[in-house]
DNA sequence: AATTCTTATTAAACTAGTTTAATAAATGTT
DNA sequence: AACATTTATTAAACTAGTTTAATAAGAATT
């Protein structure tokens, strides 16, 4: 549990008490690539920290699977618009490979944030930058166009390309399979 | 202040001595129609409510104002994305009519979260919210056409046609005056 | 190695926007 | 009322994507 240990300490200081106290909830868990987490319909329950592997959330849209983010190492992540509202998820957790994960349940988070001050002021840090990053998302989708927001994302996760087939990273740009093989192709040729 | 009271109390039950608390904070201010609250390059440090009015949100790419949100009656404004990391601000707040709002300092909601926990609840539900309007936020610009961003938002929020010019309507939506127009002739035409 | 299945590219026709510029309509001012 | 200014619409040429379908390339299976 190091990594998860280390994640939680890059937000707020806690101390060897409190952090032992919160880690007890953490139970581990693997998905075999392909497994589902979550699927629409069912609520989800539970919080996740992903120790190794990718984990994609998407939803189907008129059949077809748009793809919202992609959690690998290191990341806090679960449906959280279902979690925070109580509703029933419409979307989709799935392994894309085999995954190791630590889940703690919305009933141990509040027995923690009641008993340690400093692990709530983690979980608000979080979900502030949550905001952010949603934010700064919402601002790419607005200004930048299909061919930056490739590029960007080449920059800031390249190791993603290694991992993902490429028309899961087109649905995560908002585009078609199509689409971006042309933003390739032209970017091949002009620069 | 019976809105602003009535609006908190939407978020949590507070009682009336934590309410008294928090509420003498906050400080009346107007603005004229036009007046900017905030300029980007300036550090925010204030948290606001709408009383009476209408503020637009805007940042400026290429020289072109990109209106990120219009607050009106009952909203919580700010430049949240600023005011969280402290950094200073790369948006502007302006006034779109001449308007009432009360504000409180990023030091006396601290003073008051401290004082108060039920007002510290409001202050985590509210952020929560804030989190579930930029998820749909987010889901609507990747899975909605402009046509139907626009016609939502038509249903939404049909008042604000009233009172702010279409091409500030247009900017929100992510479009130019031109295209907004287009769409407004194509569902004249044909629906 | 050959076959099958999945993934990526290309082509062609199409679509919903863009830009620029002109015009029309609405609003505010003298 | 006349004029100036701001806002909205229209037209024309253009652009970056879409869809569908065919093909090519890569990976997994027999």
């Amino acid at each position: 549990m190091e990594d998860l240990k280390k994640t939680i300490r890059s937000y707020a200081n806690v101390s060897d008490s409190d952090m032992e106290f919160g880690l007890q909830f953490y139970k581990k868990e693997i998905f075999r690539k392909g497994a589902h987490l979550l699927q629409a319909g069912q609520y989800i329950n539970d919080f996740y920290f992903v120790q190794q592997g990718c984990i994609s959330y998407y939803t189907l849209e008129e059949g077809k699977a748009q793809v919202m983010e992609f959690f690998t190492e290191g990341y806090f992540f679960t449906d959280l618009y279902a979690y925070i509202q109580g509703i029933p998820s419409e979307s989709y957790l799935e392994a894309l490979e085999d995954c190791v994960v630590y889940k703690i349940s919305k009933e141990d988070v509040q027995k923690v944030f009641d008993h340690s001050h400093q692990l709530e002021r983690f979980g608000r840090l979080s979900m502030q930058r949550t905001f952010v990053i949603n934010f700064q998302r919402i601002n790419e989708l607005r200004n930048l166009s299909n061919q930056e927001r490739y590029l960007q994302l080449l920059k800031k996760r390249p190791t993603l390309f290694q991992r993902v087939p490429q028309y899961l990273i087109a649905s995560y740009l908002g585009l078609t399979p199509v689409g971006l093989s042309k933003i390739r192709k032209r970017l091949r040729q002009k620069g």
